[in-house]
DNA sequence: GCGCCGCTGACATCCGGCTGACGGCCGACG
DNA sequence: CGTCGGCCGTCAGCCGGATGTCAGCGGCGC
């Protein structure tokens, strides 16, 4: 999972950062408005969390540009003033979610959890995909009942697919949003990492689309 | 789905091709203004991503000579970060869309997708026709709500007739569109590939005008 | 009824994707 | 500080599905 922080405060900024990415997230951040609303437009993000209060650029008309330009992902805002109508300003504007400041690192992240989830069309915090079953909450998963072993990057792609409900994933895709836009990297990690999750979770959990991309289940 | 690729620096283009190579499409590069004008002008693309800082012959010159002559595939302008007035003029041009550099390739893969959704005069990525409905979007097909496990070529050769309404089209066009100019191949690749596909989606779906082409459905 | 275009099933080939092995890197631990 | 073990990217070779080719058949249009 790939997250957007948009923030200006050094300091709240990187802990939001450690937060996200303790929970398994690759994190970008943008200073200010004119950087978050070009990230936003060029990356693929699965969630931006962003600050109203912003330089160069106000945190809504950010939000308003992205809307506007189809950029869909969920937005969770954060602000300090906790102001009443800017609250209803920011769900007009197209948030999913209103923090308002200070708030606990844990709030956020399971709303950051729960907009994910809403956003992949489950209801349960605990996806389930045939004798699967994958906690994004504690990051681990269990194989009819009995707890699997996973690492990090085994346990994000997973947990990646899970969201991607009757989709094939791409490489690419998988690459992207596991390891950041960064590298273009060409090689054969991600089949690896396949090759270990299957082995792991059983071979016939993820299926290959020859050309297409991975997906969990078999379905279509 | 042919694309022509617009783009001096090689790198980037090769990058470019890749992620649409990935998505399903044939692409073309054109290094300079001089080679994209001509090869906009004589083959017959869907759509073309256009850089506009090129060699020989500036990338809005080429749109406006396409435009000038008919040719009215979707554009996407790639450009350098930053300018507004650019992209104005890139719009007044007849550009359908603005893409700054640097760009994520699974947000240009996007675009082209709501280009080519918009193209075709549909508002969903969900195509229906009779008992099939096609999800380019996810590359997946279904006959009666149950999944048809189709391969790339197979795929993007029902998209295609899928994005072509009402229409027959020749074994040339698709060997175009599928494979790119390049080789004039006079083989029955297609007629096989359109025999698999009849087997998995049902013989009366891709009607044949006898020295006409293909067509969905069978009326017209 | 004739001829040609197009259809099919079989077969060859080719390429994407899988695997097992290897080694670098890094953190844990003595 | 050295060693150990786990994680993970890279390599090379293999496998099987995907796709082009061929040859023969069939039916559509004249």
């Amino acid at each position: 999972m790939r997250a957007l922080v948009v923030e200006d405060e050094a300091a709240v900024a990187e802990d939001i950062r450690a937060a996200l990415h303790a929970a398994g997230f690759v994190v970008d951040i943008a200073p200010d408005g004119r950087d978050a609303w070009f990230a936003g437009d060029v990356e693929d993000y699965d969630i931006a969390i962003l600050d109203l209060g912003l330089p160069q650029l106000d945190g809504l008309s950010v939000l308003k540009r992205w809307r506007a330009a189809d950029r869909l992902f969920p937005v969770i805002i954060v602000s300090a003033r906790g102001d009443w109508t800017e609250r209803v300003e920011g769900i007009n504007a197209g948030a999913d979610d209103y923090l308002g400041k200070p708030f606990e690192m844990g709030e956020l992240i399971a709303r950051v959890r729960g907009l994910l989830r809403r956003a992949a069309g489950r209801g349960s915090s605990v996806l389930a995909v045939g004798p699967l079953r994958i906690d994004s909450q504690r990051m681990t998963a269990e194989l009819n009942g009995v707890p699997v072993r996973l690492s990090p990057l085994e346990f994000r792609l997973l947990d990646y697919l899970a969201h991607s409900p009757a989709r094939a994933v791409s490489a690419m895709e998988l690459a992207d949003h596991l390891y950041g836009a960064a590298d273009t990297t060409d090689s054969n990690a991600i089949e690896a990492l396949v090759a270990r999750l299957r082995r792991k979770v059983g071979a016939g959990l993820i299926t290959t689309r020859r050309g297409f991309g991975y997906m969990l289940g078999d379905s279509g």
